[in-house]
Parts: C-alpha cells; structure tokens; sequence
DNA sequence: TCTTTTTACTTGAATAGTGCAGTATATGTA
DNA sequence: TACATATACTGCACTATTCAAGTAAAAAGA
C-alpha cells in the first residue's frame, strides 16, 4: 500500500537537502563572513536586480519568506551597513532596499566561498544536469 | 562580470523554492491536521523504516537537522502520542522513536492533503522529469 | 468625491531551531 | 585492564521566523 505520490516524496527530497545545505551554507559562510546563507541570498537578490534596489515584498517572495521576516532580517544588515534603505517617491508604502558599497564588496567575496562549496555539492553531476534542475526549477508552481 | 557560478544560482533557487513550498505545506497540513512539513516528514520517515523505528539522529539527517532539534521537535509529537519513546538493549546511549498507531493514521491522512499540494506544484511537469529530478537529488552530496 | 478594498510594511507575542556544554555509554588502543 | 576518544542524546541561552494585529498609503468603485 503506497502512501504517499511520486510528487511528494519529491517535496519532500527537496526540502530535506534543503535543510542539509542551509546549515551547512550557515557555517561555511557564518565562519567567514559573518553572515548566514539567508542573508547572502538578500545580498545576492539585491545584486541582481536594476539599480541594486528592491522592494521588501519583492524580496520576501524571491527569498520564500514572509513580509515581516524580512523586516526583522534586514534591521541586523542595515546596521552593520551592508544595505541601506530608500524611499519610493512614487508610492509611499513601499520602503526600498539598497545594496551599498560595502555590500556589495561582502557579496564577492561571499560568493567565492559559495562557488566552492556548491561545486562539491555537485561534483557527482554534469554540467549539463545542472542546467536542467534549474529550468526544472522555475517551472515548479509554489 | 559574474558573481556566481551555475552552481551557486542552482544552490540558491534550490532553497528559496524550498523554503516557499515549506511555508505552503506548514499552512495546509497545519490547518487541516494540526502538524506542521517537518512533523510530517518525522512520520514519513519512520513509516519507511523497518518496524517503523528509528535512532534520532538519523532522523536528524534524514531531515537535514540538528541533533537537538530533533530532540525539541519530537517532545510535542510524544506528547500528542503520534511516536512513541523505546530504548535499544543493545546501547544505551540511542534513545530510538516509534511511529504509533495514531501517528500512522495522521501520517495517512496527512499524506491525502500532501498529495494533492505536490501534484500541483509539479503541474507543469512531466512523470519522467519527475523521476529524474528525485535521482538528481540522491546524487548531490551534503 | 467619498468609501471600500487592497497593498506594503512594522510590531509584539509565541514558536521553532541552533550551537555549545554537559552526561552517559561505547569503542579503540596501549 | 586502563585510558583516551568517539558517539548519542539532552538542556540551556540565544537567534530566527511566523502569525496576527495594526498603521498608513494607494487603487478601485459608487
């Protein structure tokens, strides 16, 4: 007697190595930089977007969080300066996030640790497979 | 200039995917069966084990947690007698978790409501991509 | 215009998860 | 045997995350 589909012993696959990788993203990244994995993701979004600049809401739905986990996330960052807020002229509900110089300079070098680390996670899988777990990826409805 | 490499962008959208599909999941079995994606893993998990018996940490690894979590998480699910607490006579040290019948029966019917959540985030997918994204999955290494 | 609904964000209370230190048991080694 | 090391687990202090409620502004509708 099955109990559960195809699809979700998928889920649940994905969400297990997820977990695996966050924590040990956590260290890696924590011991070096003095950031989690959470927050090089808010480093990384930022860094991909025009201008450098994204709203909470948009970040919150790119990063899978909610709206006031990333409020609560982002006051450590703005602290220690690697964002800074900004203000919409246009809509005065929406609160601007910012990557600044210094976190940008915190994103590369971030990201040479990352590169290594997610190079052995997949060292057992062609390049050619890679592509395709991430079209997979963007294809997923959440 | 590239920051990242395809693997760090796939280790990324990985967890970002995870995490909103984490949330969707915590909010539909919650609602429906009053346990949240994780407590439903620990079920599966030991479901799939012979005699439905397991040490904790090797379903903190399974679940790609820590020890003491594992250790937090398991007081409620005791409490409300979905698993039970069995020592193993052969080393004292392991203090191994039973799915009862109780926790069977929500872990069945828990399974129903996860079901049909999966299908829907792989809607836009093919069975055979399916299988092969769960065989990817074995092959990363974490 | 005035009113209703929706959207963006923040705060507080509660819950969940982590690392680390500590305990107890088992294993390896001389 | 004795001793050092490794393993399984737990408790604690701390951090992180969520939900629900609240504020304020924008958009939609009458």
């Amino acid at each position: 007697m099955k109990k559960v589909n195809d699809e979700s012993s998928t889920v649940i696959e994905l969400c297990s190595k997820s977990n695996a990788i966050t924590r040990k993203l956590d260290g890696n990244l924590g011991a070096i930089h003095g950031i989690g994995f959470i927050e090089y993701m808010v480093l990384h979004h930022l860094n991909e977007s025009p201008q450098l600049l994204m709203r909470r809401i948009d970040l919150a739905d790119s990063l899978g969080r909610s709206a006031s986990g990333v409020t609560k996330m982002l006051n450590p960052l703005e602290k220690i300066g690697l964002v800074s807020k900004e203000v919409n002229p246009r809509d005065a509900r929406v609160s601007l996030v910012k990557l600044t110089a210094s976190g940008l300079k915190t994103y590369q070098q971030a990201s040479n640790s990352l590169n290594q680390v997610a190079v052995g996670i997949f060292q057992r899988i062609k390049p050619a497979e890679i592509q395709r777990i991430q079209d997979l990826f963007n294809r997923l409805v959440v």
